[in-house]
DNA sequence: GTCCATAGGGTCCGG
DNA sequence: CCCTATGGAC
């Protein structure tokens, strides 16, 4: 794997913690994969001893692929699953350390507890509210108000937010939980910090002991994740977090964009950087950076590219139908469906396009997230088998019983051969299917298939079947259970559609972003200070196209509190990065209120001081300057904010090479480095 | 049952 | 902002 400069550094740095800012494109998983290497191979860390963590179970899922397909490769034997038991989301290491490796009894939870949904907590919540009469006020949004309580508790909020017996219900919804042994997710991570500073203070000894502490996407961490890396830390691990701030767009989901900076405070951790972008072309680079926090070093490795196209459209109708021209077009020209992607702020956005589409034959894919609670009969489903398997010997008297045999040296079973059809028939599931009912076949098959996959499990974790069973579906709800869950399929030749949210962590040669209206993007809200999270998703939506922009924008939008015209973002884009292709009269119907005087606009912003400066810099097309590069024979000099004054040793087109006293040599892209000739 | 004041939500959605 | 569900007052 070749890295370049900046990417070594970080895999090969010595510190004790060490937080990479990794800028968008930059190669950021590349870099933990590799650091997981070097510590394995040239720093003999076993895998054991390495706690690498990540939000979805999907990128733990592709560091693992990644690195058993590299470590194949070579003559050692591969790395076995049990190897990687710190490589999973937060949730999954914490399950794993209340089930291996730390005292749960001391608290009253036993070994084999079970992992609850949210939406599992608030009926338990409810059946509470009715046995115990307590006063609960908007029962309906109890679960957004549990949170928002224990919220209020955990930050010593001193003045209850809520008059009713909601601070009672929190503190019996413990006690219940406890009794259940249940978890939601959070006390997952809770109950392990707990835990672990506890065991740290008394000095027991548990076999705990990772060397490395390693961290994907950082920036999203909330408190008590932070609080769960300050443990391992505190278990002598040593640190390394890749993240990147300018991505952070969920932070109503706890974390905060000074995160970053926090954490770096708090351990002490030296920051490295990776600046250098592979993905997106000089020109959408360039734009993008305009709506980054802090539009530091981010260097593009890439031609400048088209311009970026901006259009109007009537409506959604009308901006749909045009979509489908377009995509046409660029697919018969030789773009496949799959490097097309539509992004739009809102879910509701995409029903027209998916009707339209259909309508039309152009292949698409809509990334809704699904999983087994979406699908009642599965939801039943699961639910009567968490029930059923509360009783152990549920399978006693099963057809396939006898050949359940556990072998004496190894402790494995011997695996009966059943099929998912003869557990179905033993528990009787036709007796509430239905047979005669519409839906019955389908229903059948997902359980049948549900029931297979739980079978396999057991299997794979050698254990008998009910013991399996529940193992399973105590731990169900953590994974989502992939097979079944629908998500966008990458290799699929079709086009994606997704709201921008969603769009993170992708790429796309052609990125169209619809509805760029103000009131959508960015979204009206309550409160000024979430604006800057709305830059952000607009960065990362425009920092998924490679090599094709596109944005939209609705002169007569249908939706409410949507205002026609371009929303400033648009505005916020230099002039000449784009290719203006609004029309005056959008076709589709009358533009009495199509009220937006585009030459005004772009003289407005031709005027805007910032662009300017640049241009006289360095020769943007079009300025006076433009013809300077190269022809002057005597050395010329550079003055740079950071690294002070420097000589110039090559330059291009595009990029500028320096070389400055202290910092060495450094290169810049003359389309937004902050360079002054001098 | 009906009226009215008002708290709370709307958007994004990992595990 | 603007809308709705809620629950207390009649």
């Amino acid at each position: 794997m070749k890295l370049n400069e900046y990417q070594r550094a970080a895999v090969l740095d010595e510190s004790d913690a060490c937080i990479v800012n990794a800028k968008v494109g930059s190669g950021k998983t590349t870099v933990l994969i590799s650091k997981v290497q070097y510590l394995h191979e040239v720093k003999h860390v076993p895998y054991e001893e390495m706690i690498v963590l990540t939000f979805t179970n999907k990128a733990a899922q592709e560091i693992k692929e990644r690195l058993l397909a590299i470590t194949a490769d070579q003559t050692e034997s591969g790395i076995a699953a049990e190897q990687l038991k710190g490589f999973g989301t937060f949730h999954s290491v914490a399950l794993c350390l209340l089930r291996e490796k730390l005292p749960i009894q001391e608290l009253g939870y036993e070994p084999e507890f079970a992992v609850i949904t949210p939406e599992e907590e608030t009926e338990l919540a409810l059946e509470l509210i009715k046995e115990q009469k307590l006063k609960i006020k908007y029962k309906n949004r109890l679960k957004k108000r549990l949170e928002q309580e224990r919220e209020d508790y955990e930050n010593g909020r001193e003045e209850p937010r809520y008059h009713d017996a909601l601070f009672v219900l929190m503190r019996m919804l413990g006690q219940e939980k406890l009794k259940r042994n249940q978890f939601t997710f959070r006390d997952l991570i809770r109950v392990s910090n707990y835990l672990l500073r506890k065991n740290l203070q008394l000095k027991q000894d548990i076999d705990f002991h990772p060397k490395w502490v390693i961290v994907d996407e950082v920036q999203d961490c909330d408190a008590i994740q932070i609080e769960f890396l300050t443990q391992m830390k505190n278990y002598g691990a040593a640190f390394f977090a890749v993240g990147d701030p300018n991505q952070v767009i969920y932070s109503w989901r706890g974390s905060s964009s000074r995160i970053f900076y926090q954490l770096k405070e708090r351990f002490h951790a030296r920051e490295l950087s990776l600046p250098l972008n592979y993905r997106s072309s000089n020109v959408i680079l360039a734009a993008a950076k305009c709506f980054q926090q802090n539009a530091d070093n981010l260097a593009g490795t890439r031609e400048n590219g088209e311009l970026i196209v901006v259009k109007n459209h009537y409506n959604a109708f009308q901006e749909a139908n045009e979509l489908v021209a377009e995509i046409q077009n660029l697919n018969q020209r030789g773009v496949s469906y799959h490097e097309i992607a539509v992004f739009y702020r809102l879910q509701s956005q995409s029903e027209i396009l998916e009707k339209v589409f259909a309508a039309e034959g152009i292949p698409f894919e809509v990334s809704v997230k699904k999983t087994v609670q979406d699908i009642p009969i599965l939801n039943w489903f699961l639910k009567k088998m968490k029930r059923d398997c509360q009783n152990k010997g549920l399978f006693d008297e099963a057809p396939w019983r006898g050949a359940e045999n556990r072998c004496s040296d190894t402790g494995a079973i011997e695996t009966p051969d059943m099929s998912a059809q003869d557990i179905y028939d033993f528990l009787n599931i036709d007796e509430h299917l239905k047979p005669n009912a519409a839906g019955y076949q389908e229903e059948k098959e997902q359980i049948l298939e549900m029931l297979d996959r739980m079978r396999d499990y057991t299997n794979e974790q050698h254990l008998t079947l009910i013991d399996g069973f529940r193992q399973f579906l105590n731990s169900s709800a953590l994974y989502g259970i992939r097979i079944l869950q629908k998500e966008v399929d990458m290799t699929e030749d079709s086009v994606k559609l997704m709201t921008l949210h969603a769009s993170k962590g992708l790429e796309f040669s052609h990125v169209f972003i619809i509805g760029v209206n103000y009131g959508l993007i960015p979204l009206r809200t309550q409160e000024f200070e979430e604006e800057d999270e709305e830059r952000r998703l607009f960065f990362v939506g425009m920092t998924r196209a490679k090599d094709y922009l596109e944005l939209s924008y609705y002169t007569n939008p249908d939706q409410p509190r949507v205002t026609e015209g371009p929303s400033r973002y648009i505005q916020m884009i230099p002039q000449n990065l784009i290719r203006d292709e609004s029309r005056s009269e959008p076709t589709g119907a009358f533009t009495a209120n199509g009220k937006v005087d585009l030459q005004k606009m772009r003289k407005e912003v031709e005027k805007s001081s910032a662009m300017q400066t640049l241009a006289v810099l360095f020769g943007q097309p079009g300025t006076p300057d433009s013809d300077h590069t190269n022809t002057d024979e005597k050395v010329q000099k550079v003055r740079h904010e950071k690294y002070g004054v420097g000589i110039i040793i090559s330059e291009d087109e595009n990029m500028v090479e320096a070389e400055f006293e202290n910092y060495g040599v450094k290169q810049f892209m003359k389309m937004f480095s902050e360079l002054e000739r001098i």
